[in-house]
DNA sequence: CTCTTACCTTAGAACCATTATAAGCATATT
DNA sequence: AATATGCTTATAATGGTTCTAAGGTAAGAG
């Protein structure tokens, strides 16, 4: 936990108990979780927790750089605590969302004519598919 | 408006009057309108049409594969009537949305561990950054 | 032609993810 | 102890999208 301490200090950001759950849920975490998805793991360790609390914090660590929300599933936003530049593949069945580390950079040059209209700061690669289990399910 | 029974018919989609209005808007459009944007225009020469044949159309084109739903903007979902492959830019400040017409799947290969688990079916690349008016507005 | 059927349009209600509000709580500072 | 600040919470509000149910339209059957 000293970590988090280290991590949050000087940045105005008060390392409430739960703050504290919800980073270590959050912690390594690969699933790309929804809003709901943290509250309803938090609840079982915490139950008094709010969903107000989760979106509360969630906008803080967005504000803050240290998650990123995914606007991939056209249902709902994800959350994902990996902030270091990757990509992403979604099953178009069941929105599960999976990571991709593979670095595109160079070859993923804007069009002149795009560079002439916006002052590019990022980019991000969807693949769609069907994912096993879904796969499976169709018997 | 031959085109369009020309395209239609056999789809068992009925080429109703609201129905033109929304294709003729569509026709070349390359905004990425929203659905209250189409409900907006098309309203001007048909004020009787309401949103919900906006948002019904909407998923029978959709179905048809017609047109196709950007879930891009985290506030709403943008449709666009091009349908070939292509990629976006997105301005984080307005979410004004740009057509990119560049070939990067030579390119895009997702790594080994991500084909065993997904049957990929396409990918598409978001740029991020700001338009050209927005740099304008923060003088 | 009329009748039937299938599908479409419409207003409004419902839904649901997310955001806002306002009252109480906790902690650090004086 | 008093105060201030920021956090948590339940609940209400918001807003995009979907659903519902009633009426409209037009093509095909008789």
């Amino acid at each position: 936990m000293n970590e988090y301490i280290e991590r949050y200090k000087d940045s105005g950001f008060k390392l409430t108990p739960q703050r504290l759950a919800i980073l270590h849920f959050l912690e390594g975490n690969t699933d790309h979780p929804t809003a709901e998805d943290i509250f309803l793991a938090v609840k079982t360790n915490f139950p008094t927790i709010s969903i107000a609390t989760v979106y509360n914090t969630l906008q803080a660590l967005k504000e803050r750089g240290k998650v990123l929300e995914l606007t991939i599933d056209p249902e709902r936003k994800h959350y994902d605590p990996n902030t270091t530049p990757h990509h992403h593949v979604v099953c178009t069945e069941c929105n599960e969302i999976g990571d991709i580390f593979e670095d595109y950079s160079e070859t993923l040059q804007p069009p002149e004519y795009v560079l002439r209209r916006f002052r590019i700061a990022g980019n991000h690669v969807n693949f769609y598919g069907i994912c096993k289990s879904c796969q499976d399910k169709k018997h």
